[in-house]
DNA sequence: CGGTATCCCCGTCGATACTG
DNA sequence: CAGTATCGACGGGGATACCG
C-alpha cells in the first residue's frame, strides 16, 4: 500500500504509515472518541466511504486499529499502540495552532464545526431536563446554517432539521466567528462584544451557555504568529 | 501542491503539508543538522533531487525553512517554526522505534547507515591524530560494502572508496546487526558475542571505538514489542 | 556544488452508486 | 448502519538528463 521509503530510521517507518492522506486524521477522530464508521465519517465530512474503509483496514493491518463487533455495532478502537499516536496528534496539534496563520474560507465548515462542538458538551454543566440551543450561521445559507443541539442528561444530539423542540436559546454567528472562538483565538466574550456573537434567550442561560462546552486541547496552545486575527480591541 | 482537507482543525492543517510524501523526513534531516543540498540527499538517497528541491521550496512557503546563501555555500536552516517541528519528528520517532517490529530488508542500507554513522561521531572521545576506521559490510557486495571513516580532530569524514590513509582499526558486521545496533536493538557487546560484529586492530581503539559514537536518541526509546529480535540469549 | 527540466507512468484519491 | 464496487482523472513523484 503505501510506499517504502527505504530507510531503517523510526521516523521514516512511522511516516510509511502516517504519510498517506486521511490516515492521521483517522486516529485523530479515534483518539477523540469516535468509535463507529459513521461518527468516523461525520468527523471526516470529506473522505469517501471506500477510502475511511480502507485506512480503516490499513490501520488495522499496522496493529493502530482493532475492529470489534460489540452487540449489533461495529466498533473500531485504537489498540496499545494506537492510544500511543496520541502524543504525535497533540504534538501536531499544537504545532498547527501555533504556526499555522489564518485559516482560508475553504476550512471552515459548519457541518465539521457543529460536529466537534456536540461532542465536546461538559454535560454536567448544562441545566437538568431537556435543552435546546438553536444555532443561526448568519453568513451560510438557510439549510447549511441552522443546526439544533438538543441536550438531555447525558445526551447530546446535533441536527440540521428541526427537532421540534422548544428552543431554549439562540445561537446566532458568523462561521469564522464561531470557529475562531472554537480554535481559541477568540473568548466567548470578545465574540459577544465583536458582535461575531449574539445569543437570545433567558439570561441565567445565555450566562451559562460558554461554560457548556469543553474547548479543544489546542485552543489552550499560545500562538507564535499574529495569526488568526483575534478582534483587535482598542479597549480592555 | 498539498490537498486541503478542508477542516478547521489544527491537525489537518499540519498534515495538508506534512502528508505529502517526504516532507517530514526532509525536516527530520534539518532537524539534525543538515544544512546543504547535498547533504540532505546523502540523508534522503531515494529521493529524486527534484523532488527535493520542491519540497524546500514548499517548506519555505510554509515559513518552516529558510533559504540562505552564506559566502559562496548555499544553507538550508530551520527557522522558529521549523525548530518546533522537532517535538513532532521526535514523538513520531519515538512511536516507531517502540511499535515498529523487525525491519524488512529493503529497509537496510549502508550508504544511509554509514551516513548517518558519521554524523553521529562524538570528536571528543576520538584519540587525538587521525583515525581510520575501515567498515567491511560482511553480507554486502564489495562496492557497496566497505567504508572508510576518517576521522582527524573535529573533522569526520565517510568515503565508500579507499582514500588510501593506514586504517587503524576493521569492523566487520552484517548490514542487519550493524543497524540493529545503531537503532539500539542490540548493544555493541551483545553484536560481538553473537558474532554479528567483529573488530580487529590494537585493543586500546577496540575496546574505545563503541564510545566514539552517539546512537540516536531513538535507540534509547523502550520497546513495546518483543520488536526486533535482539540476541535472545540463554545467558546474559 | 546546487539545483531545473522533462517525461511519463501508475497509483491514489474523489465521486457516486449500490448492497446486505 | 456499515460498508463495497466501480471508474476515471489527475497529478504526484520516480528516473534521468542536463545546466550554470
Amino acid at each position: 500500500m503505501g510506499a517504502t521509503y527505504h530507510q531503517f530510521c523510526p521516523v521514516a517507518k512511522a511516516m510509511e504509515l502516517f504519510d498517506e492522506r486521511w490516515t492521521l486524521l483517522v486516529v485523530r477522530e479515534l483518539v477523540l472518541g469516535s468509535k463507529r464508521f459513521n461518527d468516523l465519517r461525520r468527523g471526516l465530512p470529506r473522505m469517501s466511504p471506500s477510502l475511511l474503509s480502507k485506512r480503516l483496514h490499513q490501520l488495522s493491518a499496522a496493529g493502530v486499529v482493532e475492529r470489534r463487533t460489540v452487540g449489533d455495532e461495529v466498533h473500531y478502537t485504537l489498540t496499545d499502540a494506537g492510544l500511543e499516536l496520541r502524543s504525535v496528534v497533540e504534538a501536531l496539534g499544537s504545532w498547527g495552532a501555533r504556526w499555522i496563520g489564518t485559516l482560508g474560507d475553504s476550512d471552515l465548515d459548519p457541518r465539521l464545526l457543529m460536529w466537534d462542538m456536540h461532542r465536546r458538551v461538559d454535560t454536567s454543566a448544562v441545566p437538568v431536563g431537556r435543552t435546546v440551543v438553536k444555532f443561526r450561521i448568519r453568513d451560510v445559507q438557510q439549510r447549511a446554517g441552522d443546526w439544533w443541539l438538543v441536550l438531555d442528561g447525558h445526551d447530546v444530539d446535533i441536527c440540521d432539521v428541526d427537532p421540534g423542540f422548544d428552543v431554549s436559546l439562540t445561537v446566532s454567528a458568523t462561521l469564522r466567528g464561531l470557529t475562531e472562538i472554537w480554535s481559541g483565538d477568540m473568548s466567548w466574550h470578545e465574540a459577544l462584544r465583536a458582535e461575531v456573537l449574539g445569543i437570545s434567550g433567558p439570561e441565567s442561560l445565555r450566562r451559562g451557555f460558554p461554560g457548556w462546552f469543553v474547548l479543544p486541547r489546542t485552543s489552550d496552545v499560545r500562538r507564535a504568529l499574529p495569526g488568526r486575527p483575534s478582534i483587535s480591541s482598542a479597549d480592555s
